[in-house]
DNA sequence: TGAAATTAGTTGAAGCTTCAATAATATAGC
DNA sequence: GCTATATTATTGAAGCTTCAACTAATTTCA
């Protein structure tokens, strides 16, 4: 009875620990006018995607990349590229503005706080329980 | 260098572990024709609270319980309770079909797939983790 | 070649989330 | 008592999220 209380603890600590780092990153994001949806695919763009690939890896719905790309396409940060070798495709790409941005978004989410007053072998220890978890 | 590796995978996987954990609610709670909020919130309604302390109890902004509490109450689940000592403030209390449906969603809200899968040991270590990057 | 199935992106509906502003009520301090 | 301040809940705006439905374009394969 204690195992199921305990499992109930970890998946609350689970929650709360990933609610206080998107609460960071939202806060330092807001000052770069940018959320984290926005922060996140401006990070996927080292180069150009097509937009169902910038789903993927935003693990979120195809229709929903289309509003986050019409903001910041609004904002001159990316832009939609037509292809010419297939005509439904899109391919996000960063503008100069957005390269700019997108080098501060980088610093922001390299940022781990919390994480990083373990020490390295508490790291080490978490890395593999969240590995052995996720698979 | 690797210690910053590691910290962004440490987060990459944090993100990814609670992101599996509330899809998999998700998807339990949808064959009860419950969200994952207006089940935490059920769960919360114990006995009667506040509004303003359900939005504690829920990390969230007040004027978010409205909306979640208006879906609820509209299908009988729960009630806004309007107070004589001060007509402010209303109580969120079951109703006996909301009392049924909670105990089945606490049914849904204990298991913990994936942490489940995790040794005594091994859960009592990461509980502790979890616990130091919280504080 | 041409019809059927598949794929890419968009739109609309419903719900969650935050913030700012508001109405109604209650409390404090003069 | 009365005014200024606090607090409770609600509304509206903007954005994220999913799903279902849709258009346009491509691919399959008979």
């Amino acid at each position: 009875m204690a195992k199921s209380t305990n499992q109930e603890a970890i998946v609350r600590l689970l929650m709360d620990v990933s609610r206080n780092l998107t609460s960071h990153y939202d806060a330092k994001l807001a000052e770069l006018h940018l959320t984290l949806p926005q922060a996140m695919l401006l990070r996927q763009l080292g180069d150009a995607l097509p937009m169902n690939e910038a789903a993927d890896k935003l693990h979120c719905d195809p229709s929903n990349v289309t509003g986050i790309v019409d903001r910041l396409e609004a904002r001159g940060l990316i832009e939609r590229q037509h292809l010419t070798t297939d005509r439904r495709v899109k391919h996000l790409a960063l503008t100069p503005a957005g390269r700019r941005l997108r080098s501060r978004v980088e610093a922001v989410l390299s940022a781990a706080p919390g994480v990083s007053d373990l020490g390295a072998s508490d790291q080490a220890a978490l890395l593999s329980l969240l590995g052995q978890i996720k698979s």
